[in-house]
This record gives C-alpha cells, structure tokens and sequence, in this order.
DNA sequence: CATGAATGAGTCTTCATTCAT
DNA sequence: GATGAATGAAGACTCATTCAT
C-alpha cells in the first residue's frame, strides 16, 4: 500500500494525489487506507519514512577501509556516485518530492540534510582526508572547506538534470563521470612536477577505469 | 497579477495554488484573473513564461570576449555562478517549480533546456575552449566531454541545497566558490612543472579573489 | 439586436443563453445590450414581443369573406395551415420557446392563447359555421364543440413532430395535408341519412362513450 | 432520487436546474448524487432514460386483437387518447423536456420516434387497416397515407395546449373526444354512394388541390 | 452612445474523511 | 479487518451586472 502511495504522491504531487487513486492503485478499498493511515498527510509521512530508511546502510564502511589507496576509494566514490543503480529511479521521485513539498513539510528537509546530504559529505571528506594522510593527495587542497561538496556536486547534478530534462537530453552520465575523474586526478595531485606526470597518467588510467561502474546501491541526491 | 499568481504557485505548488489567493494577492476580484487567463492551468502557463522571458540575456557575451585572459574568464564565471543575485530567490523557486511540475508542464522541461541548461553549458564550454586555444589550459582535459556540465554543477548544487536545507544549513556559497577555484586552477594548469609553482599560487589567488564575488546577475540553476 | 438575441435563446433556452454571447451575435459590446434592456429577463421578454408581434395579421379576414363557398375556405384555411412559409422556422422556435420557458414567464402562455390560440379557433370555427350555414357543412357536426380544435390539432402537430423529429423524419405535410382533406370532406358533407341516421347515433354514442375513459397507459403526446 | 432529478430538470429546464436541488429534493448530500452519476449530463441523462423506459409496454396487443370490430377498436383507441392517466402529467413534462432539450440531447429526439411516435403510429394504423379489411371503414380513406398521423394528432395537441395554456384555458378533453369521434364515424363509414360520390370527388378534388398551397403567413402551431 | 474591465454571487465538481455494515 | 455509501467543505469556473472612460 505504501508503494502506491509512492506512486501516486510521485505522480502527482502531495496536493494532487487522491486517497481513491491510492486505494485503486493498491487493490484495496478506500477505507482501509484509512484504517491504517489516519489521514493523507499522515499516509504522506509514513510514505516518505519507509522510503528514506532503507537508503544508505553500507556505503558508509567504504571510506572507513583504511587499507585502499586514497585514489582506489575515490575512484570507487565516483564509480557508486555516477552508477546506474537499481531502485535509482525512486530516489530520484524521492528527491523531487522534497525538493517539491520541502516547505510544507520541513521533516522531509531535516530528513535529507541528516540521512543524504550529511553522510554523503562526510564519505567524500573522509576519502579526501585518507588521500591527504596517505599523501596520495595534496593535503591543502583535499582539506580545504567545501571540496567535499564540489566532489560530490557533479553526479548529483547530472541525476537531476536526467529528471528534469529525461534520459535523451541530460549530459551523459560517462561523460560527466570521466570528465571528473580527470579533473580530480590532476587537481589533486599532490606536489612537484614529476609527480606531475605520474599524476597525470594516473588520472587518465582512472578516467578510463571510471566507466566500468560497479553496481552498488549508494544514494545519488 | 503575475507576480501575485507567482507568488502563489511557489508558496503552494501548482495543485495547491487556489485561485481565490492569486486574486487575493493581486488585489482583484476572481472574476478578474479569469478575464485574463482562461483557466489555472493557462494562468500558470503565463506565469511560467513571463518568469522565463528575461532570464539571461546577457552573460552570454562574458564569454565571447577573446582579449581577456581564459583564467579571469574562468574566474568571472564562478564568480556570477555563485554570486549571491538579486532576483535569485525567484529563479530557485522557479527551478523548484520546474522539478515539481515539469511531469505535468514538459514544457517547462522544455524551456529549461532550451533557456537554462544549454545556454550555461554553452558558455562554460566557450571558457573552457578559450583557454585550451590560448594554452592557458590544458587543452585535452579543458575539451573533454562532461567537463563543461562538471564545471557549472557545483554552483547550482550550492543553489539547490540552499534551498532545500535553508540558508543556515547550506554548505556556504564561499567555501564552495574557493574550493571549486583552487580545484580548477590546479587542474586545468598545462603541462610542465615550473608552471605548476605558479599555477598553484595563481590557484590560490584566485581562491581568495573568488570571494569577493561581482553582483551581476546571471542564472545559477 | 433582437434578432442576435432570439438566435441566442433559440440556441440555448433562457437560462442557457449569455448575454455576451448576445452581444457578440449583435456584433456590439456587452455594456450595450444593456443600454437598452436592462436585464437578461427583459431582454428576453422583448425579445418575444418582437417576435410574437408581426403574426397573424392577416389570415383573419380570410375566413370573413362570405361569398366564398366554405369548401373553398377550408380549402384555403388547410393550405395555409400546411404550407411550408416562410419564417416558420422561427415560429416553430418560439413555439419551442413557449413550451420551454412558458412556466418561467407565464406572460409567453398567455400571449400564446391570446395571440394564437383564439384567433385560429376563430378563424377555424368561422370557416365551419360559414359552411353550416350555406348549408355545405353539416351543421350538427361542423358547429359541434371542439370540432374547429379537432381540426387545426394535425397542420400544428406536423410541424411539431417536424420540430422534434427533424425534417427527413418527420410525416410529410402533403400525406397529412391531403389525408385530412379527404377526411373533412367525406366527414363534413350533409345529407345521406339512412346511412347518416346509423353513423350518427353510433357517432353520437361513441361521444358519449369515450368519457368515462378507461385508464390505460398509452402516450397522448 | 432520479424522481428527485425529474423534477428539478421539469421545474428548471437542463440549464436551469442545480444539482444542490436535486440534492436536497432527494433528502441527500450534494457529493452522493455525484457518487452515481459522474455529472449533470450523465444525470439528465439517466433521468429520460427512466422516464422512457416504463412507457408503452401494453397498448400495442389492443391493436391485434382481430376478433374486436374495428369501430370498437378505434373507440378504444380515441379513449386511450384521449383519457385523464395516471402518471400523464410526468409523460406531458417529458414532452416538453424533449422539445426543450432536443437539439442538445439528440438522443431524446431519437428515442421519441422510435418508442412514441413510430408505435403510435403503428397503432393507428393497425386499427384503421383492420377496419379496412373488415369492410367497416371506407378502404381508400383509412389506409390512406398521413391518415394515422391526422387520427393521432387531435389527442396529443389536446395534450399539448393543456400543458400551455392551463388545465383552465385549455379545451376540454371531453370537447375534442366528440367531436373527434363524429367526425370520424362519419367519414370512415364506407358506401353511400350518392352522396358518397359527390362528397368523395370534392373529397379528391380538394385533396389534389391542397398540394399547391398558397404562400401565406398564418401561424400554425 | 459605446466599450470592456471589473465584480462576486452562484454552480458544478472534487475529494478528504466518516461510519454503518 | 474490509467495504463503499454518504457527507460537506472547498475550489475551479461562469456569467449577469455595473461603471469609469
């Protein structure tokens, strides 16, 4: 029931959503809805609650794993940011419906801030960190205030692009994700100009390493 | 009455918009509103376009201007990307709107690609292309594919996690801005060694430059 | 004007007609139909004293004429009742009107009786007592009660049921024009009172019988 | 509640009548109408075919009956005609809501032929046929072409002028039944040769006359 | 005279919610 | 638990009517 509820509230809006298309979509009779959920808002809340739950979970021990190079985690970073992953395409509903329904239901923006957007910024410190600990990255650089977000900036970005332009007009996620990855490779470098050009290669081996993405469930937006 | 139906839409969503208010806000009677616009839905319509019209216009030149240096063009551009624009309030709503309802209105998907998406990676592009010919960048990493888009995502992300967070809990506008620069700087630096001293010096030049951002306006999201 | 107006009504009933859309007919502005009718109601009501105003007229003085033979003038009064005239559209719409809105402005019904109703009994009723008189009509049966009804009901039923049946489906006027010719001529004719006496009493016992009507559904009209 | 619906569309017209009176004739709230029927069409709509369900029905077994004189027939049949029935005032606001609404509702005027006119007509002409047969009726005469239309016709524009003008102003059923019945016994007995052939040649006479009707204005219905 | 912008009461219609079964 | 008939407040939309120009 609850997935109905999903759709329905996807497809429509919190506002344009009905109580009997919910019903309809779940097979079941409108009063049983009420049965369970003792108003629409409340049946909104509990939507959103079972769909912000499973989210996340593992994701989180990847940066912890102090053994892997800094460039292999980011790497990996990169890979699960720009992946094609399965149930993507509700996160995405998902995001659209708080980014949509945020003010009237400020939950759903503490929500995000605390399961997505805090965890997802600090993944990408944490590999930042590990790569400047490690000296793979060049410490000032990898540290500084904000790098996380614009690491991180760029593959969500280009999901909400997907939504809101649909698959054919959106930037290639390929691109995108190869573009970044040399981007990175360079910038983050650390030092002098020998390093340079091992860098260098490196970058271009991770920009074509990057598009082999490994399917693993992390959270885009 | 634009402004009132804006208003309207942005606080409630297009569903949750009540025709009664707009013509509250505007100060008309109903009948009014319906003597000028058929029906909501053309009414939002209406609104949509009037909102969309004088977005841009400018800007596009900032980046057909061959005497200036491709780095102070580069900087300009994150400087208006992240510039803290009047009018901007409404072009984020605008955007909300766009996301939450473009399903229903794929015009609206329409005009964003058209009047927003293309035009800014047209533009990010030029930069970037200006500085591969000029050597200033390094010309296969400025002329990738993706690395336009990965260039502006930064700065409509800081946009729209203001705007789904709040002021208060957004990474901040300057960090982000400085850490993006430095990035650039770093990353997009041809070649050799000996212009690696400099170019990070530059880098972090340009990060503190960055900061104190011009007021013109452009269109972030 | 008043023309615009009736196609309006006529198209739509009372309360289904827009006084715009009256104007538009009348190809002026709204404000001036008002400049001459004050109300929707008024405008109606002149609308059908317009209308009801140029009929009849003639045709009274058709059945006064008293050298004429009577079978000359029934002749006469069945070809003018059947006779496709012009402008009979319009009088079937107003006969519609009537019928429509009749309970709404009582005035119409009674227009109906003063300005139509009496003046074709009259003339009916003139026509066969003309005819008594001369001696061509029976004048037992030709001045009997109801009799002159009995007569004009079919030329006003046929351009009812063309009214409501459409013209391809409706009885011809010739079929029933030229059946109740005969009729009335074999009916009306004096004399014969072998058979008379027999036909008369049966008649004059079917008169008496059919009062106290069985109570079966049929459909009078 | 389609009685409560019947009455409100008798009172008002289609465009005059609310859905709240419906409503609140029926003892209901605004919403359960709805619940049934999808709109005011939709009940209009359901309305007439209720009403023009239970109709006719009998009446046509009366017609083929062929043990039954044909003068006891036809007597039978005028009585039907012309009788005071039970539910007649239902059938007579009916007609008027078929002539009101039938160019919006074609149906209407689709469903009167077939279930009303084409039976009546039926009818008629079955008895006229069978007296035809049996010798009773001048065969010429009664299976003439539009004679069961002018047979009918009387009966239903009794009907009809009742329901203009009043049962006050209205001519009396009893009147028209007489007169009707006379007029038809006396035409429709067959022979009488002497003054049958007179009265029968102007009969022909003014029938083939009729068909060059004069064109003037009078007013038929 | 003539216009049409402006008004707002009134209608149709929807839909969250209740409740007897 | 499960149903769906019933409710009525609320919202989109209409249109007769007014009035400044």
């Amino acid at each position: 029931m609850l997935d109905a509820a999903f759709e329905e509230f996807a497809a429509h809006g919190y506002a344009g959503a009905k109580m009997t298309a919910v019903a309809q979509r779940a097979g079941v009779a409108k009063g049983l809805v009420y049965h369970y959920y003792p108003s629409k808002e409340a049946l909104f809340r509990a939507v959103m609650q079972a769909c912000l739950e499973p989210v996340f979970a593992e994701a989180e021990r990847e940066a912890t794993d102090e053994d892997v190079p800094a460039t292999v985690m980011l790497e990996r970073l990169l890979d699960l940011a720009y992946a094609e992953r399965e149930g993507q395409e509700r996160q995405c509903i998902l995001f659209r419906l708080i980014v949509a329904e945020g003010q009237r239901f400020p939950e759903l923006s503490a929500w995000y801030e605390e399961a997505v957007f805090r965890r997802a910024v600090a993944i990408a410190r944490a590999v930042l960190r590990h790569g400047a600990r490690r000296g793979e990255f060049d410490a000032a650089l990898a540290e500084q205030e904000g790098m996380a977000e614009v690491l991180l900036a760029p593959a969500i970005m280009n999901e909400v692009w997907r939504m809101m332009l649909g698959e054919g007009r959106a930037p290639s996620r390929a691109g995108m994700h190869a573009a970044q990855a040399a981007l990175l490779a360079r910038a983050l470098a650390p030092g002098g100009m020998d390093a340079r050009g091992g860098g260098r290669d490196a970058g271009g081996k991770e920009g074509n390493a990057a598009c082999p993405a490994t399917r693993r469930a992390t959270s885009a937006p």
